[in-house]
DNA sequence: GCCGAGAATGAATCCATCC
DNA sequence: AGGATGGATTCATTCTCGG
């Protein structure tokens, strides 16, 4: 098979605009994944709405209360459960040898994500977690300060010469600052690929605005980036064009705002 | 039903020796469990989870192999999950409305821990994380520095005044100087019981060394502490009669030494 | 009591050998 | 074969101890 043609292509790093189905069929090779796969949205299964009212009965005490739509709930973790292993089984259909794979996952959906991945074949090997300093506080309860990143490798673990630990804090940018709703920032998209060893072949089949393309970018490794959102992949390919010059720290970069025409705002959806 | 004889009763702490499921059927009106359940974990290979937990845990560098063990480690999956259920119904069981529940687990068993929580009754709320700074470094990989805390309600989450953050860094002692292989650090226990509301009743179905019931009292809560191993009922004992007043740290109460003819190691059978 | 240098450590993991 | 055992490995942080 042949993938799709790019949307962009420069110096190793190319960005399809795809369903990342059609493009992980064509690949082979691949040393790392490492990717923040959509869960509250996706058009896969349902509308955003939809989506966010389940998730707002179920962390609401009314599961223990008859009446809700359980077989509605339980459907959605099935399907999303079923398509993460899809996907996960098509990345690992193309991967090399102790590839790795990285996702980031909030805690609700981290239990599902651990099966997918065993279901996928992968072998999970751990939890890192990102420490945002503050989540939003709750009387009563712990705050929501971390998301989660669960890895994996395809087969043994091949030794890359990198140490990373498993915990990584870092404060993220407030969202006016950001080009996607779930952007992570840079430092931590740093921290999530210091495993990748230096020439691996890095995917991200939801790419988003691009952070794990601009760091694969800075650290020299050939990177695909998918995305099925045509205005994410203009987002990130202008990231891409931006001026990279080691002197930059990964934190101006971030900050760094995009030239050319203004973008339209994302909906909501996006998230 | 009534409790067994009591261990340890005084100012409001009480320890049993007994199996949890023994006394949690006798219990009621209980505000929060806050616990440390036996992980059964220990390496991805059947046999490395067989071993002792003195072997299986504690440095294998150091030649020094004296110290406690502790029992019940042993489980596979699926009766670690069914037996994590039932003990986390009968609690609920015994729990005041918009009761508690947080236990500590490694990365390798919180999805079964979640499942459990729910199978439960419980209403599972949140992931918090203990991140111990550093864990054995893995090339290739990301080391294990977080211990995770899940949390849970007995149907709707009570205010309480307190908004702990989801996140503590803090970092444990040596084993050399701890009571139990396992053992919480006050501060990190501290942090974990910081949602309990003042007056409540706190359990801890898995003693050990007892930190929650030193937290609890340092905080004036009632706490019922159980524990299988005699060892550590009257480890937890003296810990509970050592100098707590005020101006002493948590910190120097963890380096406290007690007072009182050395303990037997355990038995490797047991482990 | 404070500070710096050197030593020790880790709720592992993986693999080569034994039985 | 397959389970059990023993040993080698890793480095940021903490601990120990002397000055």
């Amino acid at each position: 098979m042949n993938p799709p043609a790019p949307y962009y292509q420069h110096q190793g790093i190319t960005i399809y605009r795809a369903d990342c189905f059609e493009v992980l069929h064509t690949l082979e090779g691949v040393g790392a994944y490492v990717t923040d796969v959509p869960y509250s949205s996706g058009g896969a299964f349902r509308g955003d709405r939809m989506f966010s009212t389940l998730s707002k009965y179920a962390s609401s005490d009314s599961s223990q209360q008859a009446g809700i739509g359980f077989t509605g709930d339980n459907r959605d973790q099935r399907a999303f459960l079923a398509w993460c292993s899809l996907w996960m089984s098509a990345a690992r259909g193309a991967a090399a040898d102790g590839a790795t794979f990285a996702t980031f996952i909030d805690w609700r959906q981290l239990p599902t994500i651990t099966d997918a991945i065993q279901a996928g074949g992968w072998v999970w090997r751990g939890v890192g977690v990102w420490s945002k300093k503050f989540g939003r506080p709750r009387d009563g309860g712990f705050s929501g300060a971390c998301e989660f990143l669960p890895w994996a490798s395809h087969g043994s673990l091949v030794e890359s010469g990198a140490y990373p630990s498993g915990a990584f804090e870092y404060s993220p940018p407030p969202v006016s600052r950001r080009h996607h709703l779930a952007e992570k920032p840079l430092p931590v998209m740093e921290w999530a690929m210091a495993n990748v060893p230096a020439g691996a072949l890095v995917v991200d089949p939801f790419m988003g605005s691009g952070s794990t393309l601009v760091v694969a970018k800075r650290r020299g490794l050939r990177a695909i980036g998918i995305d099925v959102d045509e205005r994410q992949c203009e987002i990130a390919a202008r990231r891409l064009s931006q001026d990279m010059l080691p002197g930059l720290e990964l934190e101006d970069l971030d900050a760094g705002e995009l030239e050319g025409p203004a973008l339209l705002p994302l909906e909501q959806a996006e998230g």
